[in-house]
DNA sequence: ACTGGCTCCTGAGGGC
DNA sequence: TGCCCTCAGGAGCCAG
């Protein structure tokens, strides 16, 4: 389960390995993905020009189109050279000039693989942001417009619970279920308040917390060991700096009472009924 | 316009 | 030890 940190990781890991290079094939060893994998014949010979990134969505762009990849909740890439024998599980591979081969491996199968042509003279970003899986999308957590007045204004007259909120990308993007239940924790902020009655405070503090716990898991992402050319391509994530999440019925780091765990939207939510509040209360 | 629920899939983990 | 069962989760999609 990639979230935001563990994707951008990658991009850094990956984009070094394979810019620049010219993709001589392609091996679709399953095209059962989140959608059906369909990529034109006219992309072996293309050079890759960068490999960006939009929400949780890894962006390679060549010189007629973008590859538009996701890696659903298990996906994760290495750049290998092509006679490895591949894993059970690796879908797809991009084989490189000098016969390095970056493939995906997904076990759970949610994630994704799009094309995107850009017509002659056009802008490959613009057009990838034109595709439907990603016209919809929300303000980057990282941006500096994303701040407690663009939530505050977002969530007017909204009702769902906040957590819900600002899991829903199209206000924002990237912040998945780990991050969110850490962001409120830190805010002080509780989960199922709705997100209309929390104060323009709470969200300015909720935004600076959200780009926190996004910003230094992806510094730990740039220092933690992890190797995109031999085995390791899959991120781990770092338990021991997660206050709250998978740690219902352990004790609050705050106040040490029980935290409590929910289930809010389908999804595992966790925090401290004594430290997280309506308005939260920790600025 | 909103909201909540469903769906895809496999591996991990619990229970016995 | 080993088998079977349950369940988690990103996010698009749909029904109410």
């Amino acid at each position: 389960m990639p979230e935001l940190p563990e994707v951008e990781t990658t991009r850094r890991g990956v984009e070094p390995l394979v810019v620049g290079k010219r993709l001589r094939s392609i091996v679709v060893r399953e095209p059962r993905l989140r959608w059906p994998v369909s990529l034109p014949d006219s992309l072996p010979g293309q050079r890759l020009l960068s490999v960006t990134r939009r929400a949780k969505y890894l962006l390679f762009v060549f010189e007629e189109g973008v590859l538009i990849l996701h890696l659903g909740m298990s996906g994760s890439l290495r750049v290998l050279p092509d006679e490895t024998p591949y894993l059970k599980h690796d879908h797809l591979a991009l084989i490189f000039e000098g016969e390095r081969s970056l493939r995906l491996h997904d076990p759970r199968r949610f994630g994704s693989a799009h094309w995107q042509p850009v017509d002659a003279g056009g802008e490959a970003l613009e057009a990838a942001g034109r595709h439907r899986l990603l016209s919809g999308l929300g303000i980057e957590p990282l941006d500096p417009a994303f701040d407690g007045a663009y939530l505050k204004t977002r969530a007017r007259g909204r009702r769902l619970a906040v957590k819900n909120f600002i899991m829903d990308g199209t206000v924002v993007v990237g912040v998945g279920n780990i991050y969110a239940n850490e962001a409120l924790f830190l805010a002080g902020i509780r989960p199922t308040v709705q997100a209309g009655r929390v104060s323009l405070a709470g969200y300015e503090v909720l935004s600076r917390r959200i780009r926190e716990v996004l910003g230094s898991a992806i510094q730990m992402g740039g220092t933690t060991l992890r190797d995109f050319v031999n085995q390791d391509g899959n991120p781990g994530y770092f338990r021991q700096v997660l206050n709250v999440y998978d740690r219902a019925g352990e004790p609050c780091p705050l106040c040490g009472q029980p935290l409590k765990g929910i289930r809010l939207g389908g999804r595992a939510t966790v925090y401290c009924s004594k430290c997280q509040r309506a308005q939260g209360f920790r600025p």
